[in-house]
DNA sequence: TTGAAAGCGCTACCAT
DNA sequence: ATGGTAGCGCTTTCAA
């Protein structure tokens, strides 16, 4: 047996402390040597040493620490002003961001831009939190997860379109969107069905699934239906062009991804006089207002996001009481709304 | 007074021992007293004398080192995910983020939902930011920025439709908003122009210089036009209502405060058979996407947003560099396009 | 009822 | 080239 005391494996966050003793120095040279101090010299060899000690525990500075020992931050604040009239996205965060602060948490959205999964987490880390709630858009890997609970998170949460391993889900199911979508359709004759691929980086994660959603409703329906992807960006250039070539593509139904992309395409099949819904029926996603608005009245997919509370309240439990077995929760529910357009 | 809130060299940002040494206790007592520790019986006097050294100082706790002592947080992280398709406002706080991460600053967007000013200014002054850029929503005030300067920030900059006393200030002129649209509807012939005044109660400090901004081109055009507020909730109870009083109001044209409440309020007009723009001329603002797929195309104000670079690097000339007299930059150009809803 | 002091993790100064 | 160590601001235990 080690003479050394041994730490409770798995719930102590390393320290610079713990890196010099693996590596056999001093914590000043654990410092210097992981800030590439260049006013010190150091030799390559030590360099390495602590360096792979630092890889081996996992190591991750602990920026509370620093910028007090700093007598400074570099921390810009970008106060979010609550968004009363928002997204449905929007809301949820600010809904959860206020059912928390009641809780006594400190709610901190921190920018991620221009960063990868892994660095992204490791930055993360760096703050200490005790909960993080990572939103899709940042693919959070298991790796990036063990870096955030070795780091002391107590509850890691992703909140998107499909779980990641070894953290608790909130899973908004993209699939039953573009199923209910295609569902909708089918009841209202259609049989071939477009179904939209916005082309904006960002979108992939739910444009995916949306599609698969609809791809496994039709499988379902065992109606003889077909699916047919369709790329569009989100200008009206690539709109004419898709309108342009639509009586060619045979199809009498798109599900146009959301909203807004039903109403960049509707505008565009009206220009080109392909008759909707006569001709072709046309479903969003989100109903937003402008459905209503538009003419003929837009068909869409509500989806309607869970109220934040329960979340809030996990996150609460997760962190009094942490090491569960991952749970999953389903926040969306889908319903097609069927308006003049389909 | 009302000068520079300047940090003198030898002033430096109040910490406990500073209220422990002018309230003549101990540092153990002023934290005592702060927290409201239950467990220490604390005499009333000294209670008093406690809470009124820190509030003469101008105390507010150091989360970091807070945090330090008590071996966690309560910080629940929710990362932002960067949104490609987002509003102009969202885009712009993605460009800033990244140009900030660019020159090694931490940015954290910090929640302050259902915060008074005062409240918020504290809570962001206990994680000592260098630099904080207040958007509206938040009205930072005098005393807010005192907070948060005597705590260490550098640069407090608000971004806004005003400058606020004693900050630096980016401005993004409403008023010229107003003006824009007014002008280019007395450009049609128009001369009797309401002004459509949003109902929800975060957009007034939007809603009230864009209504005086439409006043003063008014007034300025020496045209015996007048202005018209029309107030309206962003329902469509609230447009047909509007609407259906419409021909009582005799006005010949509106802005319509910006895009989508131009669109809701033209569906609700042509609903209500008002020909646009041969009986009233419709114009909005943003010059979102949707202006050119609505029929008529809906004319609007485009705002041009600088590009955030300018203003990233603004924060690290006034961080390396701070104590300067309040500096002012103007951060929105405006200019009308007209489409054929006027 | 209050005070003295330890120590959270880190970095920078001053020794070797 | 590397180590010892002080101290950032705070809370909390123990002692007075």
């Amino acid at each position: 047996m080690s003479q050394l005391p041994e730490q409770p494996a798995g719930t102590s966050v390393p320290t610079s402390a713990d890196v010099a003793r693996l590596a056999g120095v001093s914590r000043a040279t654990v410092s210097y040597v992981l800030n590439n101090n260049t006013t010190v010299r150091i030799s390559e060899s030590t360099r390495v040493r602590v360096r792979e000690a630092a890889a081996d525990l996992g190591y991750v500075p602990h920026a509370a620490a620093r910028s007090l020992r700093a007598g400074h931050t570099r921390m810009v604040l970008l106060p979010a002003a609550p968004t009363p009239a928002g997204r449905p996205h929007e809301r949820f965060f600010t809904g959860l961001e206020a059912d928390l602060r009641r809780l006594d948490y400190t709610v901190v959205r921190y920018g991620s831009v221009g960063l990868g999964a892994d660095e992204a987490a490791r930055a993360w880390a760096e703050l200490r939190p005790v909960a993080v709630v990572s939103p899709s858009g940042i693919t959070l890997t298991p790796k990036g997860i063990g870096v955030l609970t070795r780091s002391g998170a107590k509850a890691v949460i992703t909140l998107g379109p499909q779980p990641v391993d070894g953290a608790h889900a909130l899973v908004m199911d993209q699939e039953e969107i573009g199923g209910c979508a295609v569902r909708h359709l089918l009841s209202r004759g259609r049989r071939r069905i477009g179904v939209v691929i916005p082309q904006e980086p960002g979108l992939a994660p739910y444009a995916a699934p949306r599609l698969a959603g609809a791809v496994r409703a039709v499988e379902e329906s065992s109606s003889g239906a077909r699916v047919q992807p369709l790329p569009l960006r989100f200008d009206e250039a690539s709109a004419q062009d898709l309108a342009g070539r639509w009586r060619g593509l045979g199809v009498d139904a798109v599900f146009a991804y959301d909203d807004e992309y039903a109403m960049l395409l509707m505008r565009a099949l009206q220009d080109a006089r392909v008759a909707i819904p006569a001709e072709t029926a046309v479903i969003g996603a989100g109903d937003l207002m402008l459905c209503r608005l538009l003419r003929p009245r837009l068909s869409s997919v509500r989806t309607e996001l869970a109220t934040a509370q329960p979340l809030a309240e996990m996150i609460d439990r997760l962190v009094q009481n942490p090491g569960g077995a991952p749970e999953r929760h389903d926040l969306l529910r889908a319903a097609a709304v069927g308006r003049e357009s389909t």
